[in-house]
DNA sequence: CCCTGGTCCCAACTT
DNA sequence: GGGACCAGGG
């Protein structure tokens, strides 16, 4: 009956060498998440190991939650325990919740609180260790345009990722400005230490400390796990190999799968070393080599293999595929950023009818090596009517909102956290301004109180302005009811006023196991939740949620329907015979937003931003809930919030994904884009000194074609615009192309065959003036141009469909999507016409240049120019007493006159 | 103290 | 295209 017989000999030898260290080189495509998901199926099944002894470190929250499910499904029903899968950040940060307290240091004088972290740490993200790091400078006067804190912090990291600490940095500094930074490095990490706080790299570190210097800690892990899996080996650093030889323990039943080619984070300290060297850390370590590729025709594996073929550091191995060859590699040379996407979104089109006619469900990627590429493809998307998912670059926890209420949950769990406090101390302006932070800021220094104990200090010594005071104790108070809400000790009800509905009336009742973390995070049973899901990305179905059926696990969901009904007041709030409900998270966000007034004061904007600000507020606090709904505690809700990653949001069901190729690597499409291919975008200009870090790119193209099933198209723009205005910059195609072998290509479409000869007069900002155009004046290079901006006006408003059938002298330019469509059909070719949604232009809406308007306060004047589309179109008006003013057609209300 | 508008400078990948 | 910072007026 074995599931075993879907394996391939030597997946099979991968599942079933279960004891003693093992590395797997798994190719792109090999069925690596099979072997490691069956593995585990197959220890637990076969060898009649528990569950829980497994722990298995992936790389994103998403591969762990995907494996969870794959292994739930193989093994399901038959254990409760399940085994620990989890990101090995997700893993420090549990670790370090329950033991951290062990690496304090005593204190030199007694009496003195022991000095270091606690159990209560938050974790600093990116812009926080940015404020760190500045205000560090300003302190000791250090110019921050010669030494930027963006340099600082990633010297920093590099210096944590190699374990080098302040001291070993500066012993090893060959210049000034390592030592500056060494110094600053020193600085940033007592800071962190005051503010009880931990950065993403101190995560490895530390947990890796704990368990190097307590034989206790580290003897509890041991006992606790018995087999180790580690999936993208190729990607770890050297903390995190460290963290494995501990984990690893004596037993040495380490499975490590990676493969050399894909190794694409060394600037995150990734050590290739760590796979290219395996058997001389395990010499009794047996390797096993996974080539058969299930994913990619063999034209695509054989592009793929030939482009990393140039790299010399590499092991080197044979992909193979039984898919004889398939669709050629496509390549498309447009003529610039704008026509490339447009480009993408042509083809996608047309592959979603066939695949939708073939019963397929379609599946496309555009990948791309910048973040900033995104945008003109989800432009060139909505142009076409596609629904697409960008996966990456601003996340929501990045929001300015966002980061507000996260901020104040920071400062609630841990008063230290001062950089968080900082950044709510008058956020909504409360009266707290410039000067006030500053004399707290000066006493916190002297004094070397916390920002929050000085805060109280200040009051109680009356040190400020009475104004001053009153502001600053609103603001203590704020804290100090949050805090006693979610202690439960809260007496009296906020008044619920805000725009989120009633605040759920605080409960009185005494923290319990439940979601208590102080008690319930430091049970081993705390791994269980590993594979989670955050908000949105909850991938269970209501139902379940509802019934309390997704995790099997009956005494958790019994206990978690109980403090539901408890504290939606179903049931008697007073029995003392189960445990007692905690106020959640959620509650204390919504008593936040009540009590500041933060969606009140959005309101009153009236704008279409503030109305999203205040959706992602509401959003937010449903997050919340479903934290609660999972039994977690304020401290677990953030660490979800600070660990949440970018991939985790991709969404498989999603017909047309947009990301970088980094976020790409472990995914698979039957159609993939791989755009960009220039000189200085890709492979990126940073990396083109160092040859080391060539092969990096090279690795990384190779990780993006492999991505494609059926078919890979490569595209090129032979103009692109660098930033947002400046002039369009003429591009070298990249070297990879050329590692392309010649016969596997097939053009499809050329700038020769295009529009010869004429100038560039645009940018695809559809409605810019045709006159002002940049030229470049060489015959050589040919593109379309849009000259004309009647017509792009034309077609921003929907009637692209009108115009389609006036130009047809085929010397007339290939000027817009209409020229081209025709273009297209005149060489055979189709290229359909985008569906834009029609939008009738209201009333006085949708001014052209020429025509006289009115506007309140300026008076009379003409419109100059129009940006943009629809009612967020901008207009440029020249009046003729205050001169050229740009102003957003929704909100400026102008009049025709 | 707070808000606004202008200007400058930046722009790789990510847990 | 946008974030950070600063000057100036309310």
């Amino acid at each position: 009956m074995s599931f075993l017989d879907k394996l391939n000999p030597q997946q099979r030898e991968a599942v079933e060498t279960t004891e003693g260290p093992v590395l797997i080189l798994a190719g792109a495509g090999s069925g690596k998440t099979r072997v490691i998901t069956y593995r585990i199926a197959y220890l637990i099944e076969h060898k009649g190991v528990m569950p829980e002894s497994i722990l298995a470190m992936t790389f994103t929250n998403k591969a762990a939650a995907e494996m969870g499910e794959r292994v739930e499904k193989l093994v399901g029903g038959l254990s409760i325990a399940k085994p620990v899968i989890s990101t090995f950040h997700s893993f420090c940060v549990r670790v370090l919740r329950r033991d951290i307290e062990a690496l304090q240091i005593s204190s030199a004088t007694p009496g003195q609180p022991p000095s270091g972290h606690t159990k209560k740490f938050v974790i600093y993200d990116e812009s926080d260790m940015q404020s760190v790091v500045k205000g560090v400078m300003r302190r000791l006067g250090l110019d921050d345009k010669q030494l930027t804190p963006r340099t600082v912090l990633s010297r920093i990291s590099w210096a944590k990722n190699h374990m080098l600490d302040p001291q070993e940095l500066y012993l090893q500094s060959a210049d000034q400005k390592t030592e500056k930074i060494a110094h600053l490095f020193e600085e940033y990490r007592k800071e962190l230490r005051k503010a009880n706080a931990l950065d993403f790299d101190d995560l490895l570190l530390e947990a890796t400390r704990l368990l190097k210097t307590s034989s206790q800690v580290r003897e509890y892990y041991n006992r606790r796990f018995q087999y180790l899996l580690i999936d993208e080996y190729q990607d770890t650093n050297r903390p995190q190999y460290e963290l494995m030889r501990m984990l690893a323990g004596e037993r040495h039943n380490v499975c490590a799968v990676g493969d050399e080619d894909q190794s694409i984070y060394s600037w995150r300290g990734a050590d290739i070393r760590n796979i290219l060297e395996f058997e001389k850390d395990f010499p009794e370590a047996k390797i096993i080599r996974l080539e058969q590729n299930y994913r990619s025709t063999q034209n695509i594996l054989q592009a793929a293999s030939s482009v990393v073929a140039n790299n010399v550091r590499r092991k080197g191995k044979n992909l193979w595929t039984s898919r004889q060859g398939g669709t050629k590699i496509g390549y498309y040379e447009a003529p610039d950023g704008e026509n490339e996407a447009l480009f993408a979104a042509d083809h996608v089109t047309k592959y979603m009818r066939e695949a939708a006619q073939r019963g397929e469900t379609p599946r496309a990627a555009v990948l791309y090596r910048t973040n900033s590429q995104s945008r003109l493809f989800e432009e060139a998307m909505r142009r076409y009517g596609l629904k697409y998912k960008v996966v990456g670059g601003f996340s929501f926890y990045e929001r300015s909102e966002i980061k507000d209420m996260i901020s104040y949950l920071k400062v609630i769990h841990n008063p230290a956290d001062s950089i968080s406090l900082l950044r709510v101390i008058n956020t909504p302006t409360r009266g707290i301004g410039k000067s006030t932070i500053e004399t707290i800021e000066r006493l916190a220094l002297e004094t070397g109180l916390s920002l929050w104990d000085a805060l109280g200090e200040a009051i109680r010594r009356q040190l400020l302005p009475q104004r001053s005071l009153a502001a600053l104790k609103s603001f203590q108070q704020l804290i100090l009811d949050a805090q006693a809400i979610l202690s439960g000790t809260f007496a009296q009800g906020p008044e619920p006023n805000a725009g989120l509905g009633a605040a759920t009336a605080p409960s009185e009742s005494e923290p319990d196991g439940v979601a208590d973390g102080d008690a319930a995070a430091f049970e081993p049973d705390e791994f269980e939740n590993t594979g989670f899901h955050f908000g949105g990305a909850y991938n269970g179905t209501d139902e379940e949620a509802a019934n309390g059926e997704s995790g099997g696990e009956a005494p958790a969901a019994a206990i978690e329907a109980i403090a539901r009904e408890v504290l939606t007041g179903a049931s008697n709030p007073a029995s003392d015979a189960f445990p007692a409900p905690v106020v959640s998270t959620a509650d204390v966000l919504k008593f936040l937003i009540d009590r500041t007034g933060y969606i009140k004061i959005l309101e009153t904007e009236d704008t279409p931003e503030a109305f999203s600000r205040i959706e992602n507020l509401r959003e937010l606090v449903n997050a919340a809930m479903d934290s609660r709904d999972r039994g977690e505690s304020l401290d677990q809700f953030l660490d979800h919030a600070a660990l949440i990653s970018d991939v985790d949001d991709y969404d498989e069901r999603s017909q047309i994904t947009l990301m970088s190729l980094h976020a790409a690597k472990g995914l698979e499409f039957p159609l993939v884009f791989l755009s960009g291919l220039e000189e200085g975008l890709f492979p990126h200009s940073r990396t083109m000194l160092q040859p080391e870090e060539v092969e990096e790119e090279r690795r990384l193209c190779y990780v993006g074609m492999t991505r494609a099933m059926d078919q890979l198209i490569l595209t090129r723009a032979v103009y692109r615009r660098r930033y947002g205005t400046d002039l369009p910059e003429a591009s070298v195609p990249s070297r990879f192309l050329e590692e392309v072998p010649a016969p596997l290509i097939e053009e499809l479409g050329t700038r020769r065959t295009m529009n010869a000869g004429r100038a560039y007069a645009g940018t695809g900002t559809y409605a810019r003036p045709a006159a002002r155009g940049a030229v470049h004046d060489d015959p050589g290079q040919s593109h379309y141009s849009y000259e004309d901006e009647d017509q792009s006006a034309n077609w921003n408003r929907g009637k692209a469909a009108e115009n389609r059938t006036k130009t047809t002298a085929p010397a007339k330019p290939y000027n817009s999507i209409e020229n081209i469509a025709e273009f297209f059909a005149s060489r055979g070719k189709k290229f359909t016409v985008p569906k834009v949604p029609l939008e009738e232009p209201t009333g006085k809406r949708g001014f052209r240049p020429g025509q006289k308007v009115r506007h309140p306060k300026y008076g009379e004047g003409t419109v100059y120019q129009r940006e943009g589309e629809g009612e967020e179109a901008k207009i440029t008006v020249q009046f003729p007493r205050f001169g050229l003013k740009k102003l957003v057609e929704k909100y400026a209300q102008l009049e025709r006159a």
